[in-house]
DNA sequence: TATGCGAGTCTTGTATACAAGATGTGCACA
DNA sequence: TGTGCACATCTTGTATACAAGACTCGCATA
């Protein structure tokens, strides 16, 4: 997604737009602003050191994202996450999730499958750690996945992805929580490494399916408490 | 997706960003603005008689539509559409549409086939008329397609396919040309239909994937020219 | 006590002013 | 003639001013 590659290239300029875009987002999905929270123009802007113009800039593609709700005249809350929404969010991303993996299978090269599974490994060494941090978690599981998606030469199949698996941050540091799912991310991981190097597109398929289909179980769990 | 709700509202209060943001969208979708054409915003303002803020939220939304680029202190663009890109786009909306499919087959009522099978009818009475009005055609057939989503009661799914579909207005006056593609628009939806009434998900399944097919052939026949 | 009205305040919507980077042009100089 | 630099202009980025709707709270009245 282009914002994140603006993060990744800090030497370059970026509007205040991007940047309190980013620190919202940020905030957000870390649960530092809450959901149902009001986001007032005047009062984000005192504390960013901004004027309103970019704060309002920023509003839009966070409304865009699905992450405010907006409603005309009466200003910006942040949006609430209904299981329901979750539901939605998971079943099209399985869906899409599938197809990645189709073309990743496809198209990922050797190289682009050692890279793969360094990055797999460089999770699961994270997991042993008994203190490691959540966030680093969260990232590197996420680069893990990124890795397919980019592997599928889908420029919007990324984007879309990359949007989706946003929405699911939110509840990442409650589930990740459990060792016990952590550990089992890892080998679901492995699996999926080893059927793109068999070339088994049908087994690849399957264990991306059981990797969704168990974080919807354990997202659903940790909401249950 | 919510701008389109708020069109359906003329007498709610609308800021002139959505006016801005719609008006904007259709120049670009019927081709009155070209891709790679500038978006300069005082002129923009000029010709639509508002003031640059507006402009400039509703830009950020085309942006994120994909319909804009943007390039930081440069301005903005109308997008160009590669023939990769609507490859893209066409390979994510086919797994999606499968998926709505599936949804739909499991949760639209009787009713809801009955008013399918009307929109399909409406469709191929348009398709009949000799002198028949594209952009009435392409609503025609996009309003069978939003009635599937509509059944799947997925509202990410909704909202993304929306989006999707959204991108390919720009070739639809295209190919909608074609009298031929429209007969074989018209017994596609059929077969969907009638799929859908004999509960046979998986005919409706090869028979959505056959109409995006071709619908991604007739596509690039007209881009041949 | 409950309800309705209204002034004052708060917040968003829109316009405009100002700052600074980007671009284009013409002239000087090699 | 070609290259490069400086200045003028254009355009976007940001801040601020002003307008108007929405909300709050208290008071008056039934």
């Amino acid at each position: 997604m282009k914002d994140n590659e603006a993060a990744e290239k800090p030497e370059e300029y970026m509007p205040l737009r991007e940047v309190v875009f980013l620190t919202l987002r940020r905030q957000i999905l870390r649960g530092e602003l809450k959901p149902g929270e009001r986001l007032m123009e005047i009062a984000l802007a005192n504390r960013l050191g901004v004027s309103r113009t970019p704060i309002r800039e920023a509003i839009r593609k966070l409304e865009h994202d699905g992450l405010v709700v907006m409603i005309p005249r009466r200003g910006a809350h942040v949006a609430e996450i209904t299981r329901q929404e979750l539901c939605d969010v998971l079943e099209v991303r399985k869906s899409l999730d599938v197809l990645a993996i189709r073309k990743a299978n496809e198209f990922m090269t050797g190289k682009d499958l050692k890279n793969l599974r360094a990055a797999g490994e460089a999770f699961a060494v994270l997991v042993t750690q008994k203190n490691a941090d959540l966030s680093m978690l969260g990232e590197a599981d996420e680069h893990f996945h990124e890795m397919i998606y980019q592997g599928t030469g889908n420029r919007r199949l990324i984007q879309i992805l990359g949007n989706l698996r946003e929405q699911m941050y939110r509840f990442r540091v409650e589930y990740l929580k459990d060792k016990d799912i952590r550990q089992t991310l890892v080998e679901e991981h492995d699996a999926i490494v080893e059927a793109l190097e068999k070339r088994d597109v049908e087994e690849a398929v399957r264990m991306i399916e059981l990797h969704i289909d168990n974080q919807y179980s354990a997202i659903n769990r940790a909401l249950d408490q």
